[in-house]
RNA sequence: CGCGGGGUGGUGGAGCAGUACCACGCCAGGCUCAUAACCUGGAGGUCGCGGGUGCAAUUCCCGCCCCCGCAA
């Protein structure tokens, strides 16, 4: 870690982690709100081989000589953090929660910019259950942070609108952008106290979930829209998959058609191609991938696997 | 040493001790109003690389390279 003075009007420390909040830094970078420091989450082994790897931001950060702190607990790290005298805390996917304590040193307090249109989607996930609940709008808010999750009244917010073939991976590059040039709106009015904070319906709050890998799991006896929402929410991560042959079969790419069915998850003969039955519709893969093997496309696998028509998946 | 699957004609797969089979594609011919077409014939493979054990290895053993699923 280097210890090179920032030149900076303002004393800001960023909290992030994801390339979420890789894009609001990047923005804050080149502004005159660049960080003096930047905290992100510990290195964390990942991949086949378990290498450490750093976080996006902590990535970006060193590429721009600011100083990244990584601790492990924020409630060890307060002192710290409290003698670099901050004016400023902004937050964006840290994925750590920020004690009271450490939210109350800042001078001008710390802000969190969040990707839904808060009272709804509290939490972890907010672009995935934007596309889960198929929502045509979404968008990001501003808070100011208190010490519930995503509960702190409102500095700003803008919509954004969510398009048909959105995936979280599009959709959350499109917030992000988004949120930063919400974030350069909002810090200087803040920062000169001309916006007071607007306290969030308590009562139309919603919270999401931590996604995990086994979200992506396709249930067919969900209907061929809803799979396909689940396709939206969960690509690239965790991505959709079923069973087959007690082999993982990720379904990357597919087409929902009209048709009739009488067996969810029965794998039918369409035109050259396979589909397999959902509750309504059927499902036609376009790109999969059998555990063990490389993305291939309908048509090669089934070249392949021709006992597969007349299966069941789960 | 985190667990596991795999590298076979252009593509995707089967075989797993006696030098290879299937589907698709491709080439030639035929049939059809049409089709995810169909029929007949044909070309195309040093079975990832290097060793070892066998009368014999793509098939067994050892080492290496590459690809991938899980896990995080």
């Amino acid at each position: 870690m280097n210890n090179n003075k920032v030149k900076s009007e303002y004393n800001i420390i960023f909290f992030g982690t994801s390339t979420f909040a890789k894009i609001i830094l990047g923005t804050l970078i080149d502004s005159k709100y660049k960080p003096a420091l930047v905290v992100t989450a510990p290195d964390r082994p990942t991949g086949r081989k378990q290498e450490l790897t750093p976080p996006p931001v902590k990535i970006l950060a060193e590429k721009n000589k600011i100083p990244v702190f990584q601790p492990e607990s924020l409630k060890a790290a307060k002192n710290k953090l409290g003698k670099t005298e901050p004016d400023l805390f902004i937050v964006a996917e840290y994925g750590k929660i920020l004690p009271k304590e450490v939210i109350e040193l800042p001078k001008h307090g710390a802000i969190n910019i969040h990707a839904s249109l808060l009272p709804k989607y509290r939490g972890s996930s907010p672009i995935q259950f934007a596309l889960l609940h198929g929502d045509q709008v979404t968008g990001n808010t501003i808070i100011l942070m208190d010490e519930e999750m995503d509960h702190g009244p409102m500095l700003s917010q803008e919509m954004v609108e969510v398009e048909e073939n959105d995936t979280t991976e599009t959709l959350r590059k499109k917030l992000a952008y988004h949120g930063a040039r919400l974030l350069m709106k909002t810090l200087p009015d803040w920062i000169s106290g001309e916006i007071t904070p607007f306290e969030q319906d308590h009562s139309k709050a919603t919270y999401t979930k931590i996604i995990t890998r086994n979200d992506g799991k396709i249930d067919w006896t969900k209907s061929a829209d809803d799979i396909k929402k689940m396709w939206q929410a969960y690509t690239p991560w965790p991505g959709l998959f079923t069973f087959w042959k007690n082999k993982r079969l990720k379904i990357l790419t597919f087409e929902v058609v009209e048709h009739d069915v009488n067996n969810p998850g029965e794998v039918i003969r369409y035109k050259d191609v396979f589909a397999i039955q959902t509750q309504n519709n059927i499902i036609v893969p376009q790109k999969i991938q059998l555990e063990g093997k490389k993305p291939q496309g309908a048509k090669e696998f089934l070249n392949g696997h021709e006992e597969i028509i007349g299966m069941r998946l789960i």
